[in-house]
DNA sequence: GCCATTTTGAACTGATCGGTCCAGAATGCG
DNA sequence: CGCATTCTGGACCGATCAGTTCAAAATGGC
């Protein structure tokens, strides 16, 4: 039983899944997919089954890795706060570029309804559960659920505009700007 | 000097354009433009140069009917009143199943950046006007410039949302819900 | 009704797409 | 080192794309 070589699998992942989410799942080829992964195509195919899987793989991590930000800032500060620095953090962290590129969910919705209604439904998904998130650091912070569960379906809201917004290469100062005048108006609701 | 036949432009475009608002530019091909047009390619061609031409010409046509109709409605009721007014048309006019299309220029601008900037670019200068008549109608309801300017941000954040999601298939009623929250929130500032 | 002119449908073109195939290189085991 | 097994590069495939071409049909002026 021979074998175990294989290319670097997450970071071949990484490198595609950074192109679907700049460009979208239909500007994206193969052939671009190839390059920016430095492999052949007999060794994507056999790795990763075709592209439609392929970016289900890559979205399904995008939204995880989101999701995954967002519970580590909860648990590292107060809830409001931890909710502020998940959208500011898109416009000051290092990587200054891919605050550029939007939410990858929101992209896909966009992109894919209409189009391909399984892809899109399958964002869509991924943009519930972060609203659950919000809904629970909200909760956290005091609201009722009732009103907790209205707060954070404005903040989903907020979150699908200023990725819009971010794709427009406006500049950041603006973003941040309104970050700060929407949290303001939250925490005022929560008082 | 023969000639004067020709289709029935306006109508055709209509059909066009609502295969673009839906499908994005780049799902929708050339044959199911001619279908929905009911033409031939060499009359797409002679009319139209060429499909990238021929979108253009739909986007700026929807942003001019789209600013056509906010503008009517501030000339009929009072400002805030209109721009309530024409979130709210989306979800309860007529052909109900528009409003899940979205907001075309919203659409352009996600599927667009990083793949034909300069089509982001127009659908983005488009929103751009969209929010002066935000801001317009803002100062006419009395607000300072200032506060008119950080309003129509904003309001344009919301607009920017709600298309988005409008496009997840969620119920009307969320959407209706939510623009009455924002408009209870804008007239508050106002007061 | 005839003819100059324009419009049209349908066949065609070259490029590119996602996906397959296979011969040969690379691998781990004995 | 040699062999069974696996992985990989590159040629290849059919489908489909936007766009061109051209002969036939439709048109209006006379």
């Amino acid at each position: 039983m021979p074998r175990a070589l294989e290319f670097d699998r997450a970071h071949a992942v990484d490198r595609a899944l950074a192109l679907f989410w700049r460009q979208g799942y239909q500007a994206t080829t193969l052939a671009g997919l190839l390059q920016a992964m430095d492999i052949g195509r007999s060794s994507f195919y056999a790795a990763f089954t075709d592209k439609r899987t392929f970016f289900i793989e890559c979205l399904d991590l995008w939204a995880a890795r989101t999701l995954h930000l967002l519970e580590r800032a909860r648990v590292q500060m107060p809830p409001i706060d931890a909710l502020q620095d998940f959208f500011q953090r898109s416009f000051v962290a290092a990587p200054r570029a891919k605050g550029h590129w939007g939410c990858m969910l929101v992209n896909t919705v966009l992109e894919m309804a209409g189009v391909d209604d399984a892809l899109a439904a399958r964002a869509s998904h991924h943009l519930d559960q972060m609203q659950q998130v919000f809904q629970a650091c909200l909760r956290d912070a005091g609201a009722t659920p009732a009103r907790a569960q209205e707060l954070a379906a404005m903040l989903m809201l907020f979150n699908e505009g200023i990725r819009v917004s971010s794709r427009r290469r406006l500049p950041d100062a603006q973003h941040l700007q309104t970050i700060a005048t929407t949290f303001r108006l939250i925490r005022g609701a929560l008082a």
